[in-house]
DNA sequence: AAGTGGTCTAGACCACTTT
DNA sequence: AAGTGGTCTAGACCACTTA
């Protein structure tokens, strides 16, 4: 099937923009094979005109699935579905709001909740001087009742401050996002390494067997630092997922 | 300083796209410090005149560094240069040339070249039949002569095979995209496990000694999957960093 | 009220691929 | 030659933030 024959609804009333409206249509279409890998989604001019839209808004909904790996573009040539199956993609979401979309029923159990004095790396990432007073918080997450990873954050004081209660409830992005605070960026690290015999307790494997880790700072939308995390996950049970895009 | 302020050349002959021209120069000029973090980069629209450019050339630019995570905006009040150490992006590059650009001296020990029946899996993800041939490759990288990760990967029997002679001097990406195969996305996957004897006698580390694993199948431009590839690093020496964008 | 970025339009010209 | 995506322009209107 060519995308002009999907049924997508255009509704511009909505806040939605369109091109988020068409970019998510399309991307439905595809998961359920209604757009089969290798296939053409037809030239920009005439989707455009037949959904009644711009070139440009339209081709920036074709953008939005380039971004996600979904389909590849070829000058002279066309746009077709890339040949595989579609995997969820890393996006600045919490490792809580992963696991709820995906269903698998995740829990927290906060470990720690205190004002330490910031480690020099911490204070260095968040813009602090060393030592400086900051929030440390240590959290066990779990899925399906298995430890799945030892979460760290470290927060500026001049942030509000979460209580263990609302940790377990919502998560520690949620929390910031509803206290006003927009996370817009995040710069990561993902590597490896032995659990320490702390990790292996709480995590259910051996001293020193495999590890995958992950160190985050976040950025509010002024450009501040507003956390930093240290995360350590269970191997057998989490992994990372990206899209990497070429030229 | 302001981005007005700044010293932009732009080149309305050269082949490069205006908006590329001008977001490396604003890249350059962050990562030098001329515009450090928390510093405001000034309106599109003055920009945009400034410059001679229209608006929306001038708003791709900038937007070329949000996606980098360099700048982060705000609607009604403004760009501004993230208060962070800029960090190499993951990039649909080869670990070869990631490590050519970092001055690491990489080197390559081709292990193995072989024609061999597709793993299942592999065949999957390769959109090919369970027992097909593929061709098989097994690499050690090393920089600086220390072992620093062990390629396996493999390819469908329609691309051009690359010689032990060839990987050694220039990587498996660059052959490919000197052989005319344009890669133009992956979907890949990063986690971590214990090693096996071999790998632990290969990277230099103990069997069951954590390795930081990824896993990637890469599409040409017109859709199809090239490569499979199955990585494992020492966990000492190699990260993955990546840059998340909310909202 | 003034200033900012976010979205959208309706064109234009070009480079590249295929027929 | 025909068809495709890539770039660029010159506007318009809107939503949000700050003063």
């Amino acid at each position: 099937m060519r995308a002009a024959e999907l049924d997508i609804v255009i509704d511009r009333v909505s806040a939605v923009p369109l091109y988020l409206q068409v970019s998510a249509q399309l991307e439905e279409a595809v998961g359920e094979g209604l757009l089969p890998p290798g296939s053409k989604l037809g030239n920009e001019v005439t989707l455009a005109d037949h959904f009644g839209l711009s070139r440009p808004t339209m081709r920036r909904a074709i953008q939005q699935l380039v971004d996600k790996g979904l389909v590849v573009r070829k000058r002279g040539v066309g746009t077709q579905v890339v040949r595989s199956h579609v995997r969820r993609e890393l996006a600045l979401t919490s490792l809580y709001d992963d696991l709820q979309h995906s269903g698998a029923a995740p829990t927290t159990r906060v470990l720690q909740i205190d004002t330490v004095e910031a480690p020099p790396e911490v204070a260095a990432e968040l813009g602090l001087e060393a030592g400086e007073g900051v929030l440390h918080l240590e959290r066990l997450r779990l899925a399906g009742g298995e430890p799945l990873a030892v979460l760290r954050n470290w927060l500026p004081s001049w942030t509000p401050a979460p209580d263990a209660d609302t940790l377990e409830r919502a998560g520690l992005y949620a929390f910031l996002r509803d206290s006003g605070l927009s996370l817009q960026v995040a710069h990561q690290e993902i590597g490896a390494r032995g659990a320490t015999a702390q990790e292996a307790r709480r995590l259910g494997i051996r001293t020193k067997a495999a590890l995958l880790t992950m160190h985050r700072t976040a950025f509010s939308d002024d450009g501040r630092p507003v956390e930093v995390g240290d995360h350590a996950y269970h191997p057998d049970r989490y992994t990372f997922r990206t899209t990497l895009l070429g030229r």
